[in-house]
DNA sequence: CAAAAGGTTAACAATTTGTTAACATTAGAA
DNA sequence: TTCTAATGTTAACAAATTGTTAACCTTTTG
């Protein structure tokens, strides 16, 4: 579930960041309206959690600049106000604000204004579970499925799998996979060609194409 | 209801022990944390206020010794802050605090706060049991269950299983459950295998499945 | 306060995973 | 078709991870 923060103090942003993140969450930041609105239209977050004072974009422009983009009108958002007294001053907008938090803030009770939003939102979208054909990945249970059946794969395999089969039909070359897959590690290309093989063999079907000269892709 | 209130500042004890009783609380003070640990063990107060600032112990190292006391890991916690710009102290540290007031202190907003801890912790039993299959686990009551027979977890490892249940099928890393069941103390890896075939030969069925390199789960 | 229970760690065993070299095979250009 | 570079396969070995035990320290409880 992926949260992004905009606020102009950097302290709120490692506060936040670092209570929300121990919940489980993806935490994104930024310090101000215009590059919130930009990481939101990238990251598309799930919540967006807006500090209502800001300079040069306020929270209220950017809940309106982001309402009105299509990818991110299903988006939740949490305004934070410095003080109560301020609601009077956000009653007035029609912000499209799920919720309000005042400063400073707890952060048990924001989890648990965002665990309530979350919940009542049609929010679920396991985006970590690819599934294509009868072949189905599961990041975070780390499980692997053929037709039902449930396949084990070592941590290697499990995360090359991943990665070909986050872009289906896009070529990866093997230095790209080294770098995805074993963060740039000094590893030989026959080694990658070891565990391909070792995927083909568990799944049965080849599900993943050689493009001899350039590298390897995920197709049916 | 009792209240343990610690504070280095002696009027600010006795501000806060006036109103509170008021309010028809039973109030007890420490004027530092030594003196205030020694207390909570006795009283085992219901909620504790905490200063951030004090010296010996201050505020955040009182609030690991309190939660690492099984006696009273259930105690409400509210920390007071001097100002809040103070976030940033905070951040680092994982303190399980239910809620921050800054000084200077409204009794009014204080007393808000207070209610609303203390209604949230009566009035609402989340998802505090969890059953899966034969196995039952209730928070509330800190029993486990399977196939209706009782069986017995220390405190690390109900709390260790517990966290495993939220998410059946999640993988969880060792970082994770040293975060969510150790509250990011240092221990070691192997610490937590051990937990974990403690409680495997306790319920005597495999419950909880290894990930390889990853961590574990839970799962039938 | 002492006994019992719980928590942590180190050391080592057992197991799994990752890597490589060597060789076999294959695709595709010439 | 033939040749060659690229890829596939295998097995051996190295490295990493987890399981287990026992000792030791801490906390809780009677």
């Amino acid at each position: 579930m992926k949260i992004l923060i905009v606020d102009d103090e950097y302290d709120i942003l490692e506060f936040l960041s670092y209570n929300l993140k121990k919940e489980g969450y993806e935490v994104f930041t930024a310090q101000n309206g215009i590059d919130g609105l930009k990481q939101a239209k990238k990251i598309i977050p799930d919540l967006i959690i807006l500090d209502v004072m800001m300079p040069e974009m306020d929270g209220m422009q950017l809940c309106e600049q982001i309402k009105s983009t299509a990818k991110l009108e299903n988006a939740f958002i949490i305004f934070l106000t410095a003080r109560s007294e301020e609601y009077s001053e956000l009653a007035g907008f029609s912000s499209g604000a799920d919720d309000y938090v005042t400063k400073p803030i707890s952060p048990k009770l924001l989890i648990s204004r965002i665990k309530a939003i979350l919940k009542r939102g049609n929010g679920f979208k396991d985006d970590d579970v690819i599934s294509i054909e009868k072949l189905l990945i599961d990041k975070q249970k780390h499980i692997v499925k053929y037709d039902d059946q449930d396949i084990v794969l070592a941590r290697k395999e499990f995360k090359l799998l991943y990665c070909l089969m986050t872009m289906p039909g896009k070529v990866f070359t093997r230095e790209e996979l080294i770098t995805k897959v074993w963060n740039d590690a000094y590893v030989g290309d026959r080694t990658i060609d070891v565990h391909i093989r070792k995927i083909r063999e568990k799944i049965g079907v080849n599900y993943i194409k050689t493009v001899k000269g350039i590298g390897y892709k995920f197709n049916l």
